[in-house]
DNA sequence: ACGCTCTCCTGGCCGC
DNA sequence: TGCGGCCAGGAGAGCG
């Protein structure tokens, strides 16, 4: 559930709540998520204060006074904000407590997450160091994606997803804004025209947008713990439709695997 | 350097 | 209704 724009949600939402809070207690209800989780922490956080959240591609980013945890919420993991003494709940894996009460409670049924911390500058750790532009931002532009991609047989598809070429394109992402420039999936990236990765990045960046603005309403439905496309589906063009008719020219919509991903697109429309 | 495959984990769904 | 098999939106690790 975790693409670009809900991880971009969970910070709106969370930040008001622990910036400048001071945590109380830290506990874990599981050794490991993607990696085990540090036992230490559970004495070296009490004390400390969150002074700052950020969002780095698809990790968030919590400052505090002697370090930063780095965390990340996988494929199906969720943070909320409940009261200290609420009831925790199967998956329910870290709370945060902090001294006004709050809490910071991170699910994930899949345990495909990340729950880190570093002493130095979480921006130089190796998770982070190598990452690619932010879509949103104006370093991603056709031209950049056009340099990158010179020479390179990857589909496209597998290309924007590569978080060294570009952040917070996943799976879903990657197939309707393939569709909605006309380009298809398994095109070598280097094969792609200049022209045409300007209308893919335009199409990027419209898509993480819009679903960032409908991601502020429906954050409720991060707690679904199926693996079906939430809020977002009614308005997916391919994702998720094949057999279906193309809502542009009516053929049907195919998908095959790319990179052990389903991919969807319209032969018509896409070449 | 590049690109491919495997892997972590739980749960929902489909077909038999 | 039960069970096996398959699928799932991420992405690092390891390999040739």
């Amino acid at each position: 559930m975790p693409e670009l724009p809900e991880v971009e949600t969970t910070l709106r939402g969370i930040a008001p709540h622990i910036t400048d809070r001071t945590i109380l207690e830290c506990v874990f209800r599981t050794e490991k998520l993607r990696w085990p989780l540090d036992t230490d922490l559970c004495y070296l956080l009490p004390g400390e204060k969150i002074s700052r959240v950020e969002r780095r591609a698809k990790y968030l980013l919590l400052f505090c006074g002697h370090g930063t945890l780095i965390l990340h919420l996988g494929m199906s993991g969720s943070l909320r904000i409940v009261s200290a003494d609420t009831t925790e709940q199967k998956h329910d894996h870290v709370d945060l407590i902090f001294t006004d009460g709050q809490c910071l409670r991170l699910t994930d049924p899949r345990k495909f997450g990340a729950f880190l911390y570093t002493d130095a500058d979480p921006y130089t750790h190796k998770l982070l160091l190598h990452l690619g532009p932010e879509p949103l931002t104006d370093d991603f532009t056709g031209d950049y994606l056009y340099s990158v991609s010179r020479g390179k047989k990857q589909s496209i598809k597998q290309f924007i997803m590569d978080q060294k070429v570009v952040v917070g394109v996943g799976n879903i992402y990657a197939s309707e804004a393939l569709f909605s420039s006309g380009i298809r999936p398994d095109r070598a990236a280097g094969r792609v025209s200049l022209k045409r990765l300007r209308s893919l990045v335009v199409a990027i960046k419209a898509i993480l947008q819009k679903a960032i603005l409908a991601g502020g309403t429906t954050i409720h439905d991060f707690n679904q713990a199926d693996g079906k496309p939430g809020y977002f589906t009614q308005q997916l063009q391919v994702y998720g439709r094949s057999g279906d008719r193309c809502v542009i020219c009516g053929e049907t919509i195919l998908s095959q695997k790319l990179g052990q991903r389903s991919t969807f697109y319209c032969p018509q429309c896409q070449s």
